[in-house]
DNA sequence: CGGTTTTGCCGCCGATTCTGCGGCCGACCC
DNA sequence: GGGTCGGCCGCAGAATCGGCGGCAAAACCG
């Protein structure tokens, strides 16, 4: 049930990683089948679980967000809920578009977007250092993304 | 040119940020406009290069990709043509989701998924470390994904 | 301030795409 | 051999897409 994918399944999911809003039916000329089995195929991926869902890609330069940051956040291990309240509210930061607990010198990583260097510096002081429990941060500002799109290998 | 956005513009990013294969009939009436209207800014949001694309999100569990590594990257700074070396390799690893060059304590900071610890040694091993210019490397395991989306605020 | 251009939207309509249905074929199992 | 089942195909009605002409309000200009 986890790894019940053909080759043609890869295959949609290769093409459609790229080219979400690709029709049906040229996605079916392209994996060899029919615009029906291909659709079955697609439903069939969605309501597995595989496909979680669809999305635009934007340009954030182009929406004024700039700068880029890693955030390395470590935690008071004191409160044993700080942790839960620090996800509920990272999850609630619009500037924030990742945030991972990691295993290692510090507690999270989050990832975030801003316009640039003062919103950032708002961002630091009001988002996340007044957010109860964190220790300590330590800021990577990206300089260059060498690869972003983050897609899956298949 | 590089912000002509009005408050419908930013409304089908938003919906389409999410829900990136709705029909434009749909989109129309959510926004609240006709359909060819909508469809013209969205032809016109892509031609400008604010939507760079559509994609298909994807569960890395359900592909066998279950752990998720943060890996600092630091590189000799003898060789000035090691960072386009550097930079070149990584884009060819299929693993390697994301990359940044960062300033601070190291040069790059690499988003990878594999699948399991075994994997993830052997993609250390034989990708990262063998690249020429690599000096030293921090590996961060991802327990948690507290936000994962990606979506930006608009 | 009046006229003109521009811009953005709508309705319409032919072409394309989607989707549910019935039928076909090969694999597999008694 | 006969039955069952999963996966694919073709078809047809419904929905959607995309280009065209028209219209009204805003912007522009003399």
């Amino acid at each position: 049930m986890t790894d019940g994918l053909d080759r043609v399944d890869r295959q949609i999911l290769r093409i459609l990683q790229r080219e979400g809003r690709i029709p049906n039916v040229e996605l079916a000329e392209r994996v060899g089948l029919s615009p029906t089995a291909t659709g079955e195929r697609l439903r069939r991926l969605q309501k597995d679980g595989v496909i979680t869902g669809f999305g635009a890609r934007l340009d954030p330069q182009r929406l004024g967000l700039s700068l880029l940051v890693f955030v390395e956040v470590s935690l008071d291990k004191t409160t044993p809920d700080a942790f839960a309240r620090f996800a509920a509210a990272v999850r609630r930061a619009p500037e924030v578009l990742e945030c991972h607990m990691v295993g290692g010198g510090f507690d999270y990583l989050v990832k975030a977007r801003v316009a640039d260097m003062p919103a950032y510096r708002r961002f630091l002081g009001e988002g996340l250092l007044a957010l109860p429990g964190v220790n300590n941060t330590r800021t990577y500002a990206v300089m260059e993304e060498v690869k972003s799109d983050g897609v899956l290998p298949l």
